[in-house]
DNA sequence: TATGCGACCTGTAGTGACTACAGCTTCAAG
DNA sequence: CTTGAAGCTGTAGTCACTACAGGTCGCATA
């Protein structure tokens, strides 16, 4: 048997999640609104830090809020869970090739222009003499 | 000799950049108050299609807008111009190298998960029971 | 019991880089 | 002269927080 009530402050120590984003996502209704006691302070229990936690992991792989909150109905719900997940998952990995390519292809851009500079006090830039000339 | 004067619509189309988005440019100090006309409407010049597509060509790689308005002070300014570009560039290709390997990391770990998942309806889903269980 | 201090509270505003909208005025073509 | 497109201002919304001001509460120590 455990203890299983915490305020604010040890549920954001458990979960590395700060407190002033615990009260934004009671307040977006991500997080349901805890019991107070009399003093009118959140009183978290055990459902509290898992659901926390899942929150968090499912930031932490790059999904948006509102991907958890139906991450998060999923579970909870009756469903088609693990063929809907998969959905989810595959269109989030392919929004991240995407953004992979395109920061690669940058990147290629920028170390070429970079390649080209001197680095002396001569002000003919390839740099800003790409971001400056034609196209 | 060109007419060089076109109102906001012009500029919009010949750089690609919105509407919406020149007038923000102006609110925040990175694009000059144009002249207006008699109708109050805005006039711009080459000058202005001159900035405005540095700035554009400035977002397309990566850069802040931040940066932007040092880029574009150090054009206009009078400095070691190669040598502080050549500075802020490598800054933004290390930011960049960190992002790629970040977001290859996150696609790995969701494809692995992905391809764990039977997409049949049955609950036990790998993706939800990685964000679920303890670290 | 007093007091002091850290933890907690609410509410608001700021971040970055826009986007959207309401409700006007102005311009240009027919 | 009318109509419709283009322009105007100002405000609010987006996303996911973060920061701050100005209070209240809980607990340990003197």
């Amino acid at each position: 048997m455990r203890v299983d009530h915490y305020p604010i402050g040890a549920l954001s120590a458990a979960t590395g999640v700060k407190i002033e984003t615990i009260r934004y996502y009671e307040k977006i209704g991500l997080m349901p609104s805890p019991p107070r006691n009399e003093g009118r302070q959140r009183i978290y229990d055990a459902g509290h830090l898992e659901r926390l936690s899942f929150i968090r992991r499912g930031r932490e792989l790059g999904f948006s809020l509102d991907q958890i909150r139906e991450l998060l109905g999923l579970v909870r719900g009756h469903g088609l869970t693990c063929a809907e997940v998969k959905t989810m998952t595959d269109g989030h990995v392919a929004d991240i090739r995407r953004k992979v390519k395109d920061l690669k292809k940058l990147e290629r851009v920028l170390s070429e222009l970079a390649a080209q500079c001197s680095g002396n006090a001569v002000p003919d830039c390839p740099i800003l003499e790409a971001l400056s000339v034609g196209r």
